[in-house]
DNA sequence: GTAAATTCTTGATTTTTATCAAGAGCAACT
DNA sequence: AGTTGCTCTTGATAAAAATCAAGAATTTAC
């Protein structure tokens, strides 16, 4: 099994072979620069992808400073949600961390699954609210967590993004500035 | 046109009548008095409702505090996602804050839906792309806004709320202590 | 209607986090 | 290799928010 089906699986939930090599089959490979946009906010987002290795930021410019809102990782999927699946303008802005590869599908090829794999709409929803899950615990980490627990319970459980991608772009996502992510890394590394 | 009828096609987007009151019969009338648990944590979840009258507090105790994650008003669908999909152990305690009145269906009449209503499936997918969404907000709130940002723009938002529940329960659900909260409204009121 | 319980406010203080400013460390570019 | 940008760290200070404690206001229960 390749990593783009090994994901498939553990996302979608125990979902039979053939199942997942037919939907791994709409995927296509994607060359990404360090810098280059797969994303802009208000343009069209028509692919969801597959992170196979590198990382992208997805982040959303204002008018004082830049929110970096997460960084997708290799496993990981990545698409402005509500933009791929409302046709809306899209939320956020996602740029290539590092070279980037991506497995990636466009909205047309999307759609066909509904048809084409009859438990799609039910993998599917599975698949979303996991998304919305994982949402609902890091606003629960806002609210019940100091941004040093926050730096603590994320470093536990990524520590191999800490020395890959610019610490900056970490703090932002953990909810704090630049400066306090480097006053409590000093006090952890001692 | 029901208020049930009316919310469904709201939070579904545009869809015919016919299918609005199809879904709308299959929802139960329940009264809960305050005090009482829609939900507790860990217990199953088997219900999706939604609010007609009263307010219900999501929320979570942990060893120091009680974390209140929402609070659901008129309008709204309450549930604990995730055990509901997943028929995992819940997430969330969910209790009435007064007397409630909710419509309710029941996870068995619920999956019915799948084969009654042929577009079910794709309005299931876009209700919860759409709760994503909303946390995908929140969570960029808690990135980018102050305690005092967060309260003004959530006080423009829900202003009925702001009579009719304890306050400390909405410091909470904002990430805050309720003195900060009380003074942040003490400034305002002036 | 009154007592008890809960919720809200306020002040004083501490802790946490942001801000500002400067310099050190690193990486990228030619 | 040297210069140019970034990025990260550090210190000093300011601002924001939490904590603690007491009392006022409101709600609930009998």
């Amino acid at each position: 099994m390749t990593e783009l089906e090994l994901s498939i699986k553990s996302y979608f939930g125990v979902i039979d072979p053939e199942e997942v090599s037919s939907i791994a089959s709409l995927f296509q490979p994607e060359l990404l620069k360090k810098g280059d946009y797969f994303l802009k906010t208000n343009k069209n987002c028509d692919r969801l992808s597959f992170v196979q290795s590198g990382f992208l930021r997805i982040f959303l410019e204002t008018e004082d400073k830049d929110v970096t809102q997460w960084i997708s990782t290799k496993g990981y999927f990545v698409t402005d949600l509500s933009g791929f699946i409302f046709d809306q303008p899209a939320r956020w802005t996602i740029q290539a961390l590092t070279d980037v590869e991506i497995y990636t599908i466009r909205k047309s090829e999307y759609e066909k699954m509904k048809t084409t794999i009859p438990r799609w709409s039910e993998l599917e929803k599975l698949f979303i609210v996991h998304c919305f899950t994982t949402l609902e615990d890091r606003i629960f980490s806002h609210l019940s967590m100091t941004a040093e627990e926050r730096y603590h319970f994320f470093f536990e459980n990524n520590k191999e993004l800490f020395n890959q991608v610019p610490l900056q772009y970490i703090a932002s996502m953990l909810g704090m500035r630049p400066e306090t992510f480097s006053r409590i890394r000093k006090k952890q590394l001692s």
